[in-house]
DNA sequence: CAGGATCCTGAGGGATACTG
DNA sequence: CAGTATCCCTCAGGATCCTG
């Protein structure tokens, strides 16, 4: 199979040595920066905020995301799995049942990425207003 | 230029009739996700946290993120100007010197993204004791 | 200095077929 | 049902060269 391999990470903890607050993360190898481009991914979003307080089968899931391709959605699982915020349950029965669900860890990442979803929702009628006005003028110049 | 163009977005406000909270974002052309897709990308967060309280120039803000051409650099600067997030200031002056600052809606951003960078922060060492467990049973298994 | 225009590669990710 | 294994293609994004 062509899933990715386990990146050798953990350079360091916080990225560099300047003591400027915004300075957080300007190296492409920092340990935040690859989390954090792990769980903004195209899926891993939406798999978390489904399975927030309940438990969800792979079928269920791949019903539940508009789009995904069982490859991905399997990729994004293993993902998820193997970074602590989901816990995959294999039931030993015939036909298959496997049950994916959040760990606390998953769950502690949920309410901070609502958060965003959040703000995203309150502005998204600005940012409508800032793209159209943007789109206007480029095209007036053109 | 090959930069992206407007895509043709707003099909709606939320994006399904589904009441559950957690059915925020299913289908692919939801304007939320489009607007947390464009933000959590590889450099935005990059830029919006190095101008936070500033305001810095092209060169600087070529300079002070690792590994960024100059093509994404433009490209990123472009997107979120369009969004509103950033205001670009052309002074006309020889040589041409151009500032970029937060405007008040991408300083509201920065707070809510914080958060994020900050749960990671504090997570990471859970993540990588996760991942560790999950290669070694896989290698012990192979 | 700030960025436009091109070329090109490679990884992300879809479609499909197969299996325990 | 819940995946795995392949094939294949798009396109994000780097490298490079060029201008106002």
């Amino acid at each position: 199979m062509d899933m990715e391999e386990g990146t050798s990470d953990s350079p360091g903890h916080r990225c560099d040595t300047d003591p400027d607050p915004w300075q957080w993360d300007r190296r492409e190898d920092c340990e935040v920066r690859q989390i954090l481009d792990r769980i903004a991914d195209k899926w891993s979003l939406l798999v978390i905020a489904l399975l927030q307080g309940r438990t969800l089968r792979f079928t269920e899931l791949k019903r539940q995301i508009d789009g995904i391709s069982q490859r991905m959605l399997t990729s994004t699982l293993r993902q998820l799995e193997r970074d602590g915020l989901i816990e995959r349950t294999v039931h030993p029965v015939v036909p298959p049942r496997v049950d994916y669900a959040l760990t606390p860890l998953g769950s502690t990442l949920h309410s901070t990425v609502q958060a965003l979803v959040t703000w995203t929702e309150l502005n998204q009628n600005e940012i409508a207003a800032a793209r159209a006005r943007y789109d206007s003028a480029a095209t007036s110049r053109a």
